[in-house]
RNA sequence: GGUAUCGUGGCCGAGUGGCUAGGCUCAGCUCUGCAAAAGCUGCUACAGCGGUUCGAAUCCGCUCGAUACCUCCA
């Protein structure tokens, strides 16, 4: 296994670490997942293919990765304060629908979302109103070790009195007198010892649906609590790797932290890792602005951002071309570059993929590339905390490699070839997810295929027989209907705009 | 206001005390009936000002600018 040289960046610490998992070979990685009101737009996505990428990758290592990714299906309240709106009571309200409909109808277009981008599904999608009865037995947990305080059917974690055993604010560089010191107005009357202190339990108002009887009050849970719950029940008290997006990793990961500790008396994660925001005019995609772009909407083209459609594994390529620790600006050109590299690529695994032995066999053999060390490279790139973009510059290598190998200037062994083959198909497909969408089509593509290729054998018809203006008008319409011939040594051959 | 992060060539984006990331664009060339496509070659940047150092884009300080979190958000 190459795993002994995989470090990771860890939040907590700000600095990369070497990755030893708990258990040998086996690693625990629960990702924070989305709160389904309403649809993925792109942003969430990239946190999503971000984990997805560590999760593929960790998998190629060899190791047996449990991947824990909730459905965030009860709502937070948006404000902290009594009069708080639960967003999927909101939308269950404006849709005309029952809560549990808007949950289902979000779950499913997250799920299929995630599918065209090629992305694996966990292997536990735990949701937060399934664990209401762990979530009960935490807040339990928490009173008794003298860490939460009820008032009026609530349950709140007195994070002060945690604070006196257990530093709060670890993760997020936060220390807990100055955010006292920086307490913005108080909230009118709160039933909260301190603005700091956050809800285990929320008493529920008599409109509030999505409600369940507890100890203190017919209610529902507090917004940090399912990830406590649901981790530990999958993971365990302690597990290897907790991920999720920039935005959560306070006040949300910074409480899970308080919750876990209060309870079990150690910290729950080895390594914290946070993705960070695709952007959008420079400013974070989000949900409440309206500042985000819908996957669909990326598909189709059917927007005001882009010039034209982007396929989902185009779309991933892009987002893998920067690292996933730095914000990245989504925007019509850097798509469009990311396209063409990405053709490039993948019209060189092709033809990689199609090169015999035969063909460079009377050569001297030995390689004049070096396939191991290149190979090595690959390795070190992603073993680097996930170093996609590194990584996909390494790939881009063997465009040259291919070219040269085709033109002789280069000769390649059979063990090389092989190994230069199944290689650039690991990472391709395996660790980086991508999809060759050419070469993918369906039977009635097929035939589509076979006409144009009708219409390619007649142009070079005329063309032999110096009948330009046939040949051209031929190409020229086909061009206009967004077939473009490409003449080669070797032929010709055509690609879709 | 507090806490972080970041500022790289025309664009997107890596990296990091000394050796050229990579992709796209652009220019020149090769190929081609012409073009396109493809290939080859070229384009040496690191916000500003100081400091440390034999040497800094990379470390330190300040200034300016941007973003994120401090209210739900991946």
């Amino acid at each position: 296994m190459n795993s002994q040289n995989l470090y990771i960046y860890n939040s907590i610490s700000k600095s990369k670490e070497k990755f030893s998992p708990i258990h040998a070979d086996v690693v625990g990685m629960y990702v924070c997942g989305p709160t389904v009101y309403s649809n993925v737009h792109l942003g969430n996505c990239r946190t999503f293919l971000s984990f997805d990428l560590v999760f593929r990758y960790l998998k190629h290592l060899g190791y047996k990765v449990r991947y824990v990714r909730n459905i965030t299906d009860a709502g937070h309240l948006e404000n902290d304060g009594e009069s708080g709106d639960d967003p999927i009571l909101k939308k269950a309200r404006i849709e005309q629908l029952e809560p549990m409909e808007v949950v289902q109808k979000y779950t499913v277009d997250f799920h299929t979302t995630m599918a065209k981008f090629n992305a694996l599904p966990p292997s536990i999608e735990p949701t937060a109103t399934g664990h209401i009865a762990e979530q009960i037995k935490i807040v339990e947990k928490i009173i008794a070790e003298g860490f939460a305080y009820e008032k009026n059917g609530s349950v709140y974690f007195d994070v002060l009195k945690f604070n006196e055993i257990n530093k709060y604010g670890k993760l997020s560089g936060r220390n807990l007198e100055d955010m006292i010191a920086n307490t913005r107005e108080l909230a009118a009357q709160s039933e909260k010892k301190n603005p700091q202190d956050f809800a285990l339990w929320k008493k529920a108002e008599p409109q509030h649906i999505m409600r369940w009887p507890s100890p203190w009050s017919d209610g529902f849970p507090g917004w940090h609590l399912e990830c406590t719950a649901m981790s530990t029940k999958y993971l365990g008290n302690k597990f290897d790797i907790h991920g999720g997006g920039m935005d959560l990793k306070f006040p949300h990961h910074e409480c899970e932290i308080a919750q876990a500790e209060a309870c079990n008396h150690e910290s729950p994660v080895n390594y914290w890792m946070h993705a960070n925001m695709l952007t959008l005019n420079g400013k974070k995609m989000s949900k409440s602005t309206g500042n985000f772009i819908l996957p669909n909407e990326m598909f189709s083209g059917e927007n005001n951002i882009l010039s034209k459609p982007f396929s989902p594994t185009v779309t991933k390529f892009f987002m893998y071309q920067a690292h996933y620790r730095s914000i990245l600006d989504f925007s019509n050109d850097a798509l469009e570059a990311s396209e063409k590299g990405f053709n490039k690529l993948m019209d060189s695994y092709r033809m990689l993929s199609e090169m015999k032995i035969s063909q460079f066999s009377e050569s001297t053999g030995k390689s004049s590339i070096d396939v191991a060390f290149w190979r090595k490279a690959c390795y070190n790139a992603m073993n680097d905390d996930f170093n996609s973009p590194i990584l996909i510059a390494h790939l881009f290598e063997v465009v040259k490699f291919v070219n040269s190998l085709k033109e002789g200037k280069d000769t390649i062994t059979e063990t090389d070839l092989h190994l230069l083959q199944k290689t650039l198909h690991d990472f391709l497909f395996d660790v980086l997810g991508l999809q060759d969408i050419a070469s993918e089509s369906s039977q009635d593509s097929q035939k589509l295929i076979s006409a144009v290729e009708l219409l390619i054998q007649l142009r070079n018809q005329a063309r032999a027989n110096k009948d330009f203006s046939t040949s051209d008008k031929i190409r020229d319409e086909l061009a206009s209907k967004g077939i473009q011939l490409n003449d080669g040594k070797d032929g010709t051959t055509f690609s879709l705009n």
